[in-house]
DNA sequence: GCGTTATATAACAGTTCGAATATATGATAG
DNA sequence: CTATCATATATTCGAACTGTTATATAACGC
């Protein structure tokens, strides 16, 4: 499954969100979304892996699912024609960036 | 239908695409889809109306499509999330605002 | 009004998607 | 080796999506 079909589906979207925060075992997926059982879950999670979004570890008898954010920048890439329709939106980014590398690590500084 | 859904479709998205290069007939549209008849686009055109990712306009006996880009900041809000993870794309894209603020209207140039 | 053009909607078929239940696999504990 | 925990897979079902053909609506030219 495609990237953008992947993120189509709102649960596989918060899965993405938590894992953002740090990888997780399955079964803390499972226990975060109550609405759904844990087939449903291992179901959404191995169209997360097979679209290439997540990457799993195993160990011992836990999965550890780890965001591989690569993926996105399919995504990004398809968003950056339409970015030039909200200007304001990019100079406040473009702000952003260039505070971020002023004060961080410089690397990109002329 | 949600945005997410909306351009979980490669037709969908290439539609947008084509509208982002100026507003069309809708009969322009379908001649650029071959593969897909008549009203397989206009069921398209449908949902990305009701997404509000395009806005129609009647003249005559002609629907005009517009692009209505406002929609797809949700799009990359969400992405602004994972942006986080590959910071050498980045610098590239600060880099290139960077670039675009100094040659061009310079307008949030400190 | 009549025929034509432009577009939408209706009805229907095939396919895919998501969820549930049941089951299998594999690791660990005792 | 058996029981149990953690997770994945198989099967089945219903709903939703996409596409097709057929038809409706509305504007235009004559």
């Amino acid at each position: 499954m495609d990237v953008f079909s992947a993120i189509a589906d709102p649960s596989r979207r918060s899965m993405l969100d938590m894992l953002a925060m740090g990888e997780r075992p399955a079964g803390d997926l499972v226990k975060a979304f109550p609405r759904l059982t844990q087939p449903a879950v291992s179901r959404h999670l191995r169209v997360l892996r097979e679209s290439g979004l997540v990457d799993v570890r195993v160990n011992a008898q836990r999965r550890i699912y780890t965001l591989r954010p690569d993926q996105l920048r399919e995504l990004d890439q398809w968003l950056a024609t339409y970015r030039q329709f909200w200007p304001q939106q990019l100079d406040a980014l473009a702000k952003h960036l260039d505070q971020t590398r002023r004060s961080g690590k410089a690397k990109a500084g002329a």
